[in-house]
RNA sequence: GCGCUCGUAGCUCAGUGGAUAGAGUACUUGGCUUCGAACCAAGGUGUCGCAAGUUCGAAUCUUGCCGGGCGCACCA
């Protein structure tokens, strides 16, 4: 009996004793802090006496003899303090549920096509730590849905055109010189994207000064014009341009064609590094021409309007602002893109439920897309969720910048981290060092700010994914050492059996909560909670030689493959030796 | 100004209206001749931002205020 099965037969068995009217929602079954108080309590009881006119006390106890009469799973039910209802399990319906751990499954998303789009970084600029979090948070929801039966396609957005590209080609352009695109050859591959990293913040800083008050403002007009030529390689803008500096355009389409692929070549280096695989790329350049069409149509039929020569989306009507998505020079923003990308997706895939995730920068910006696209396409809209998270911050609040210095690229954290575990064991391991770093994401909840320590991410010790990894590895290292696991049957419990079987069959309600509100942290609080009882059981309790060995090696077994497959969720891999 | 979001131990964070608000970290000490010491055990910290309200009961819900972060027209 877990702990979703007795919430609703307490449901039930309230519905029986007071009256099926009572909203059953109002009741709450929760496991308790220590063993003192039972393995669950509810409060069923104080939430219903004043209804019912009673003392809570006495509507418990009579809840109580109906409870401990409902099933033989129960070996003690109490009535403490205000009225609690304390449920005492038998160790036999431990064992059995502990055992049923590996084999129930949740099934949320279960015949579900889902598409999850997460981590949408630029090509043409450097991956940052920001990056990888943003990655490692929406791989982890993936999962979830995977676990909970969903068909998940995982998609990832970026834009090959805009002005931040512009920028990156006009510095890169200055660089190359008369040497054109031939003399991109001359860049090794592994400098190619730190090079396209420092284009882009000096095409940035050129763009910046341009447009300030005495400055020359030549820089400013040639990245707009370059603007133009880019999105013209794609047939996106209105009017031709023949030439930029005397360079044919066909020469900068070569060259924006050639770093365009080195980003994406980056990209998929990166994500095989840190172990995530999307199945489809939608570069701005692919999605802006649907985007630009269907602003256009419906402008027409009057979701969109003109102003100043825009065509925008007024959201005041529905409590939200005005944005552009076709700029008086008629190039689509990237609202247009995002409109185009939400009805490629929907045409692709059809899905049943689309996520986005993405930091909370642009909640306010992803309604109003999502508000004008409801106009036209409700049913997309309806089963689209986005979903956000915070912003890696520095220690002390601080906010990550190109300029001050104090940013980080996505490899550095992979290198820091993999310094430091070279340091603790001597040599290099990826698995854990990703078990560092990911488990650090995770076991916060999404939403706030997350501040980056580098320390505390890399560490192995505490609360952290290596932790986690060594408690997996000590119970494979007992399971190996004892050979053949014999087939026993789990069914009494000693007392640090019984509570590590407990913890055991929390898992699938702990994975289903995780699920119904896509937050990966649960899973991870869960997964400590559960080490940490395993090591105190390691400590106290011999598995070989004992008496007990057949049921502690089935015990360890079943913790071992509960502690994996969590892990497996956050996209963290559990090696049986480290 | 309006909107979103956050505020819990020195720091970083958990906390489903419920019992004495918990972890990690840092600091001190003890534990390896037994399945891996990346471990375990012991030691103490709180005006849960402030105030009012709802409730038998509030860190949790409501309102107001204070503070931080982000967003608010042709950037992405």
């Amino acid at each position: 009996m877990t702990l979703n099965q007795l919430e609703k037969l307490i449901a039930k068995i309230v519905a029986d004793t007071f009256g099926p009217e009572l909203d059953a929602g109002r009741l709450n079954v929760s496991l308790t802090a220590d063993s003192k108080h039972g393995d669950y309590a509810t409060n069923a009881a104080m939430v219903y006496a004043k209804d019912l006119g009673r003392s809570p006390r006495e509507a418990a106890e009579e809840l109580a003899g109906a409870i401990k009469a409902a099933s033989t799973d129960i070996e003690s039910v109490e009535v403490a303090g205000p009225g609690f209802i304390n449920i005492t399990l038998s160790n036999r319906a431990v064992a059995k549920s502990a055992q049923a751990a590996t084999t129930r499954k949740p099934e949320q998303y279960a015949g579900k096509t889902v598409v999850a789009e997460y981590s949408d970084p630029n090509p043409f600029k450097v991956l940052h730590v920001g990056h990888l979090y943003t990655s490692v948070v929406g791989d982890a929801i993936a999962n979830l849905i995977e676990t909970a039966g969903g068909t998940v396609h995982r998609v990832n957005f970026g834009g090959d055109v805009g002005l931040h590209v512009a920028k990156t080609m006009w510095a890169i352009l200055a660089e190359l010189g008369a040497g054109g695109a031939e003399a991109l050859d001359d860049i090794p591959e592994a400098e190619r994207s730190d090079w396209m990293a420092k284009a882009y913040v000096a095409g940035t800083r050129a763009y910046e000064e341009a447009s300030e008050e005495g400055h020359d403002p030549q820089p400013k007009l040639d990245i707009l014009q370059l603007n133009r030529i880019i999105y013209e390689v794609w047939s996106l803008e209105p009017e031709s341009v023949d030439t930029y500096k005397g360079l044919p355009v066909a020469d900068i389409e070569a060259i924006y064609r050639l770093c365009r692929k080195w980003s994406y070549g980056y990209f998929d280096a990166f994500y095989a590094r840190i172990g995530t695989k999307f199945e489809k790329y939608y570069p701005e350049s692919e999605v802006a021409p649907l985007g630009l069409a269907t602003v256009r149509k419906q402008q027409k039929l009057g979701v969109y309007k003109d102003s100043a020569g825009a065509v925008v989306f007024e959201g005041e009507p529905y409590g939200l602002h005005t944005r552009v998505f076709i700029t008086s020079q008629g190039l689509p923003t990237y609202e247009a893109k995002d409109t185009g990308l939400l009805m490629t997706k929907w045409r692709d895939y059809h899905f049943d439920r689309s996520v986005v995730i993405t930091g909370n920068d642009i909640i306010e910006y992803m309604k109003v897309v999502l508000k004008s696209v409801e106009q036209f396409e409700p049913e997309l809209v309806a089963r689209t969720v986005h979903l956000t998270h915070g912003n890696v911050k520095l220690a002390g609040n601080e906010k990550m910048s190109s300029r001050k210095g104090n940013f980080l690229r996505a490899v550095d954290v992979l290198e820091l981290a993999g310094a430091a575990n070279k340091a603790a064991n001597g040599h290099d391991d990826e698995r854990v060092v990703l078990g560092a770093v990911k488990y650090s994401f995770l076991k916060q909840r999404i939403g706030a700010d997350l501040v980056f320590i580098p320390e505390e991410s890399v560490s192995l010790d505490g609360n952290s994914g290596p932790y986690l990894q060594y408690a997996h590895a000590r119970a494979r290292s007992i399971l190996a050492k004892a050979g053949k696991i014999p087939d026993a049957k789990l069914d009494d419990l000693d007392k640090q059996e019984r509570v590590l079987a407990l913890k055991i069959s929390e898992y699938v309600d702990v994975v289903e909560r995780s699920v119904d509100e896509l937050m990966p942290h649960y899973i991870a609080t869960y997964l400590y909670e559960l080490a940490q009882i395993f090591n105190r059981f390691y400590e106290g309790s011999r598995v070989i030689g004992d008496v007990r060995e057949a049921e502690r090696l089935r015990l360890v077994t079943l913790y071992a493959d509960v502690l994996s497959a969590g892990l497996s969720i956050l996209g963290i891999e559990a090696p049986d030796r480290l």
